[in-house]
DNA sequence: GCAAGTTTCAAACAGGTGTTTGAAATGTCA
DNA sequence: TGACATTTCAAACACCTGTTTGAAACTTGC
């Protein structure tokens, strides 16, 4: 009936198949997807039986949402949203360290760049994962980030605001991610990725804080012609 | 050997049928992807057969880059990236309507959220058609807005600069339709997709002028600590 | 009406999917 | 060593996928 199972996992993993299979899965769901990953794909890289996944994480919704777990903890420790000493600088300073380290957690070549692409594809074509996922990771980032943004703008700017000013620092940073293979054959002789990481860092930073400062003074150029409703005044 | 097809696809469409499967595989595609939808899906809905598909597209891959094609087509005729008499209006108010028609294209609640939906997907898991739709589609777009950035700018900021700024400004625009799972699930309470379209247009439009007014004189808030490597001072 | 071309259809095909099975191998502890 | 639980394995299961088949149903022009 019910597969069998280790009686009660326990905390420490306690295989290395179990290791393996999270690191095979970790590549391969970043490549292709939960939908279009096979297990035999995962398992043929871990060097594993196809039954091991039933056996050590039920099925293969299990498995993903350990690997996402897992990733989410891990990124999230090397590269904290809120670090150590973070009181002690400008908001400016503070915002420049976000942008950089919300940029090093998409771009990082190693481990950390799969964590971009699985979240990438998380936000495209949501699993049930997806409600933990915002609840744990995402939105205390946002809130970091709009407590930012707040010390920046003032307390008179309303909170609507402030929610789309930090989609538009964010946004920014995510199209690198979301967009990559449009920008690889668009500008082919842009090095993609990490290399690069410096110089969008210090450009979105730059690119926000300009916006930030001046973002209550500017009348947002009126549109051409309101009424006539389509964009091509025929 | 090879499927049986109509002898010359004809120009004009022929068939009842085959309209009636561009339209239900432009939804179904919309709503899974390329690789997840099912041809029995699309057929269902469209009261054919499931042999209508290789009759009249050879494939489903043939099926797909047709509705890419026609969607393409439409929505850049109705929206266009450069509206008649573009030309009389100031580098600022053609950055408003761009980034207006931009995000009509992506948000319209009508056919072309369809075609908002199958573009992110192509961009973060590309097929075969992605090549053709950033030189037809994607790549004059860019152009365009990197001639308005080019005016607004100046001569001398260097191609790379206009770049990064080009990617600012569509960043944001694509964040609202990128990121729309976690968007409803962070807040709840705002409106989704075409009810804000003109508050979001107005957002973005005044965040990109104001940063692009003052990109060159800020000094981008220098990073707190440069060669502690790691973003966490331990 | 009749023949030729066009379009639909139910059924089947070959291959891939996640999952399960029951036995074999391995480890563990007395 | 022997008894036990844990872990692996090849094979099979049931289901879903895109595609093909060959005959039936249409349409068209004479």
């Amino acid at each position: 009936m019910a597969a069998r199972r280790p009686p009660e996992t326990p905390p420490e993993a306690h295989a290395a198949t179990r290791q393996a299979l999270l690191a095979a899965a970790a590549d391969v769901f970043a490549e292709c997807g939960f939908r279009n990953a096979t297990i035999r794909d995962i398992c043929r890289r871990a060097g594993a039986n196809v039954a091991a996944i039933n056996y050590h994480f039920g099925d293969k919704a299990g498995l993903y949402s350990e690997v996402l777990a897992e990733q989410s903890r891990v990124v999230r420790e090397r590269f904290p949203a809120r670090p150590a000493g973070a009181e002690s600088l400008s908001p400016e300073q503070q915002l420049a360290a976000f942008v950089r380290t919300f940029l090093q957690r998409v771009l990082s070549p190693d481990m950390h760049a799969r964590h971009g692409r699985i979240m990438t594809r998380e936000m495209v074509d949501p699993t049930d994962a997806l409600d933990r996922l915002v609840k744990e990771a995402i939105r205390p980032d946002a809130e970091r980030l709009m407590a930012i943004l707040r010390a920046m703008l003032g307390p008179d700017l309303p909170a609507s605001a402030i929610r789309l000013c930090g989609m538009s620092v964010v946004g920014q940073i995510l199209f690198y991610c979301h967009c990559q293979p449009v920008i690889r054959r668009l500008f082919p002789d842009l090095p993609a990725d990490a290399s690069r990481l410096d110089e969008l860092a210090e450009h979105v930073t730059r690119f926000s804080l300009a916006a930030l400062k001046h973002y209550g003074t500017a009348p947002s150029a009126r549109r051409p012609s309101r009424k006539s409703s389509s964009p091509n005044p025929a």
